[in-house]
DNA sequence: TTGTAAGCGTTATCAG
DNA sequence: CTGATAACGCTTACAA
């Protein structure tokens, strides 16, 4: 029967002695096709095993449904979690989702953009690595007519929509949570504030201080990386401080562990003594046995919403204008590691 | 100067007065083609910031450049760590990776094979969904001549690769390091005993206790979801025994952690009376403040080896009947939930 | 060394 | 309702 899984509607054709164009009809169910050759037409189709060639069509169509997603690291949570999101929601109008990978470089980002576009994706959804400035590759999407959409990590280019969480507020909700547990030195770690979301969280977390009353200590803000190491390191480095902090709101969950570590070795107790809360909701800040209070960037809707802008440009026939900036609301997950309700008693 | 970033050879060509043909191999660096008019094709491409069109590449030669990856979920750890390792391999082949989830349905997981076979990818990477026991869709990936090649989770299908690590002998290494730690009532958190990947490390626990001079009881056997909860709930189940565990091997880390909570719930100290090992070397086994001894199975190195396995097949002239089993070695991990030798002083 | 022309599998246009 | 034909952008015999 087949020889080798190539059958086409060439091959429908012949056998059913029509021509190959409306064999093409009655696959795609056009109305002027009679019900009978339709009929026809998709019973040879199924006994010879034919397969659409969607290269054939995206070739012919200029639409290649496939998107390109392009993130620091695939095996972050946060990053394939909002993987998950977009290609949940792309999948069932037909697209596939392709993934690069730039790890932080900013030269393999101008890359990995190339070859979506020689690929030809129907668009780009991506998180800026840390190391880029220029903007000159992201203006090639547009000069294509492929929508590109930044998620998260973002930098402001007319004509590009993004999805992002409000990491102002983030840092806002999380400081003042720590206020209202009675903490009155609130340092932050902070991370690269050369990065518009580490930034926020920052400047978030300054305004909730004023707000209340507070005025800001410059030698509470240490830059740390997101790592345990880097927490630890930075705790020591405030705990040099005649007066010390005694609450860290921190960026990034990893420091946030590693100044939980370095205090519990050196017999603080938290959250009586000392309140922490971190940034991220790694899986792993509910599982420990102290639960670390959080800021949830609920990626998955993130993805969800960032595919759903998407969709609305490819629908739409003057794409190239729209520019639509969708901000999400932050969660904060409160626990163990900042909650003194269940402490009241015990504390006096 | 473009339009619409629709420039082809064709334009070079016009622009030059040379043929198409010409332009074609002078870009692909045919050695027939004077160093003169290469030189010429180049400037030109650049200068009209020529990009090659992929899809017609691939439509003419019949190779995509694209390969699938099905999982059941991307955001879980194991397997966007595997994702990775494939994305690190072949990217630098020129491959583009297209990512699919089952969401553990056999349905979806025949559909997305399909969808990806009608977009003429070079070959698919799968680990299979619990609910698989047809191999009919394997069998019209291999009648394509495409290259399967299944990771983790397998079934036994003529023709296709597999990347698998040696449960077995993880089961194996885990129950006998408990056994080295002391304890001699070792049960058993299994998953579903269906799945080869479950029923082989607890055919390595079987055979382990044996050869210690151990008698398996079945009693000890619970079969577990994935979950913290389940784990919690078959330490319940295990405590109504009359004669008690004195440690657990989880083929879950979740199941583990549950166990772990639950058992100090009701007091029972870990690693002195008590030894677990998990399975999966999640991140947050190690952050824990009694870090999760754990089976690493080195997944962003089963990735890259799944690649490689790949590259040699579509090199190779009769790709269909290769067939490569590869089987890594497991690392276990050992960390405070069963390590004794720091607790030797304290128990006597 | 270069040009001509056919073809990869579809779909759209124009006839009939 | 259906057929012929061109075209999407590229590669590759075959000629020149």
């Amino acid at each position: 029967m087949k020889e080798n899984g190539k059958v086409t509607i060439y091959d429908i054709s012949k056998k059913l002695n029509i021509s190959a164009a409306t064999v093409s009809r009655a696959l795609n169910n056009n109305p002027k096709i009679s019900k009978k050759t339709r009929d026809l037409v998709f019973a040879a189709a199924k006994e010879m095993n034919y397969k659409q060639n969607r290269l054939a069509q995206a070739l012919k169509s200029g639409k290649s449904k496939n998107v390109g997603i392009i993130v620091p690291y695939i095996n972050r949570n946060f990053f394939s979690s909002i993987i998950r999101g977009i290609e949940e929601e792309l999948g069932p109008h037909g697209y596939h989702v392709i993934i690069c990978q730039t790890h932080e470089q900013m030269e393999t980002e101008v890359e990995q953009i190339n070859t979506l576009l020689n690929t030809q994706v129907d668009g780009i959804f991506m998180s800026i690595s840390k190391s880029t400035t220029k903007t000159d590759h992201f203006k090639k999407v547009l000069d294509e007519g492929k929508s590109l959409i930044f998620f998260d990590r973002k930098l402001d280019v007319p004509g590009v929509s993004s999805v992002v969480i409000d990491d102002f507020k983030a840092g806002y909700l999380a400081t003042e949570h720590l206020i209202s547990q009675g903490c009155k030195n609130i340092a932050h770690f902070a991370g690269d504030l050369n990065l518009e979301i580490y930034k926020n969280r920052y400047e978030g977390y300054i305004k909730a201080l004023k707000d209340h009353g507070f005025q800001p200590n410059p030698d509470y803000v240490v830059t740390t990386l997101s790592s345990v190491e880097s927490g630890a390191a930075a705790v020591s480095k405030i705990w040099e401080l005649n007066e010390k902090p005694d609450a860290i709101f921190s960026a990034s969950d990893y420091t946030a562990l590693g100044a939980i570590q370095e205090l519990k070795r050196i017999g603080i107790r938290i959250p009586e003594d000392f309140c922490i809360s971190g940034f991220s909701n790694e899986p792993f800040t509910k599982y420990m046995e102290m639960p670390i209070t959080s800021v949830d960037q609920t990626p998955l809707r993130m993805g969800k919403i960032a595919a759903q802008v998407f969709l609305e440009q490819v629908d739409s026939p003057q794409k190239l204008t729209i520019e639509k900036k969708v901000v999400l609301a932050p969660e904060l997950m409160v626990r163990n590691s900042s909650d003194r309700s269940l402490h009241k008693l015990a504390i006096h």
